[in-house]
DNA sequence: GCCATTTCCTTAACATGTTAATTGTTGCGA
DNA sequence: TCGCAACAATTAACATGTTAAGGAAATGGC
């Protein structure tokens, strides 16, 4: 017998799709006035929290591929929001580093982006919240399940 | 008192991309061999189910903004797997149809696309999957929560 | 009927996603 | 040490995401 597809309704995929899209929806609200955008966002939230690192390193924390990592590193140096540095001892790898400036864009809007985190766990409820970020982690291909 | 953003590993935005990139993977391999894009394929897919329709319609059922619909109906025209035609009645509108061709890739791959999608259920169990969809299905902004 | 507004669609401009090719370095085994 | 595979990063090319502006057609109030 045929198999057939669910409803678009359904599709995972999709639905994946229209909740990021609620998701960003406030917090590209937020860094609108910032002039940064939300990947570039996700790069010194990352830097911020975990310190210095190499490209690489930076690359996967904030789910981003490579290129588009060599392009907002460029962009975000360009701005004055982080520092790019050779590695002497191999000088194929490069760190990057946030600068006080892009601290400062961090933290003038911790305060807002909680509020909005705040936002979606009353929407959902906490347990529910938390379900879902468990889920999500299930078919992360990085999470060994 | 300060508020705490919640480390990246536990951030909604990001674990919603980590999912959709595991859930991307295997539809994009199977995609791979037809020349045509995740989102042409849900196009196809939306025009599969629902048969020929206004191109807002269109956008708002592939969760795709217009601009985005423009080129992509633009694409899959050069290609023959859609047709577009004006409305007569209010020469603003457009209608486009899915052709044999189109309908073609998707019957192709309905019993692949099946099996992929029947690996999720797999992966997370039959009531945790259905769980997941209403959970983002409260994030959606389109459907009124 | 006239005009401002709204609606549907297109185009533009820039940033990112995605895949592939390329460059410069390092490390390793013959 | 030579040669080559592996690696880090960049660049390129094309498609999409996102916002804004623009054009053409319909609509509603007057």
């Amino acid at each position: 017998m045929t198999k057939t597809l669910p409803t678009t309704s359904r599709s995972l995929p999709i639905a994946l799709i229209r909740a990021r899209e609620g998701v960003m929806l406030p917090i590209r609200d937020m860094l609108s006035e910032t002039g940064i955008t939300e990947q570039q966002w996700r790069v010194l939230r990352v830097l911020s929290e975990f310190g210095q690192m190499d490209a690489k390193t930076l690359a996967d924390r904030s789910s981003l591929l490579f290129p588009s990592l060599t392009r907002i590193a460029a962009t975000l140096r360009d701005k004055g929001f982080v520092t790019q540095t050779r590695d002497d001892k191999d000088k194929r790898r490069q760190f990057i580093k946030i600068t006080a400036a892009g601290q400062k864009i961090i933290d003038d809007r911790a305060d807002r982006a909680a509020e909005i985190v705040k936002g979606f766990k009353a929407t959902l409820g906490d347990e529910k919240y938390e379900t879902l970020l468990d889920l999500l982690g299930m078919l992360d291909p990085g999470a060994q399940k």
